[in-house]
DNA sequence: TGTACATCAGTGAACGCGCGTTCACTGATGTAC
DNA sequence: TGTACATCAGTGAACGCGCGTTCACTGATGTAC
């Protein structure tokens, strides 16, 4: 192949970083680097002209899916802005729906992403990104009735992992539909 | 070292079952045979004397955890006969405890497995298995505000796995305590 | 603007290592007499 | 009850394979004149 331009080289790079950020999601961390190349058309031998790591990367993408995240949420307030409950209502929604359930690829990386935190030590800049996302989307969760949206933060997310973790039995599409309507049901 | 008698063989596979069942809860189901046996105090070797491959011990040692949770789960309730209100508030103060974030090896298998299940493909034994303890789960929780548990189970699920995750920052221990007030306060 | 050459992003083979699994072997256990 | 021998749980070395990482090489890009 030969050398490449610098920009098309920075566009290779990004690339691997968002394939790599959907593929830690909806596989685990543990997704090979000459699987992550591949998926970037790429060959393996060329990452390491980009990335120190593969634990470099691991950061890099985790921060990549926080910042994708962070932005939807923006776009999600400015989106019904003004009606704080109707957006609390779409984020619900959105958050528990079968669609979000099925694609982790592109779906929030607090869930994805949950027991890999759980396993890594906590000294990593992934470690970080990954508290100070969770701190961000619980106050993004805050209602009269719930302060800090920590409560509410843990029933979306729990509820969207078990619906994972049983999906093919009944009880998956129960769960989404019963904490969907607990919490948007006003009391 | 020889021929070993039947009783110390199915004490050896009744060993090695129980570790794994706690290594695969601490680790994750990736944890390697050899290490496996190696805490169970044999060689690598004789692992297929004993199992049909690594991932029928998977799915034996999923069952054996859920074997233990209702087991557990039955002494609560035995312990608090006739008084369900302190029945599920010791439960709950138990779950959301700082021993229960930091001891994944004897915790919760709906917990510590739900990523792995949500990864793992939907007809495996241990899925099966996994779907019956969440909803046994579900029923335990049950009260009269929450008719199927769900919605508790969720929250429970949610702020532990977020307590472990994001361990190491005060949201953590903020998580646990914030959902133990709510669960159990009366409203 | 055109030419000569150094740079370096990407290639593909190779590295040591740990994985799940297999196998020849050992020797105490269990059994047939 | 004692003896002879077949069984088989456990050992430790080895298998092919995929992992993260390294490296000699390629040749278009970028730069110095």
């Amino acid at each position: 192949m030969g050398r490449v331009s610098q920009a098309q080289a920075r566009e290779n790079r990004r690339r691997v970083v968002e394939t790599a950020s959907r593929l830690f999601r909806e596989q685990g961390t543990h997704v090979s680097v000459a699987d992550l190349m591949k998926a970037s058309g790429l060959t393996h031998g060329g990452f390491y002209k980009q990335f120190a790591s593969k634990e470099a990367l691991v950061d890099e993408a985790t921060a990549h899916a926080f910042g994708e995240l962070a932005r939807l949420q923006q776009d999600g307030l400015a989106q019904y802005a003004g009606q704080p409950a109707a957006a609390q209502r779409a984020l619900i929604d959105a958050y528990l729906s079968v669609e979000h359930r099925d694609n982790m690829a592109d779906g929030c990386p607090v869930a994805a992403l949950v027991t890999d935190m759980a396993r890594v030590p906590g000294d990593r800049e992934a470690h970080r990104v990954y508290t100070e996302g969770v701190g961000r989307f619980a106050d993004r969760l805050a209602t009269e009735d719930d302060e800090d949206g920590i409560t509410r933060l843990c029933a979306l997310l729990g509820a969207l992992v078990l619906a994972r973790a049983t999906k093919g039995s009944p009880l998956s599409e129960d769960i989404l539909t019963t904490v969907r309507t607990a919490l948007t049901e006003p009391r």
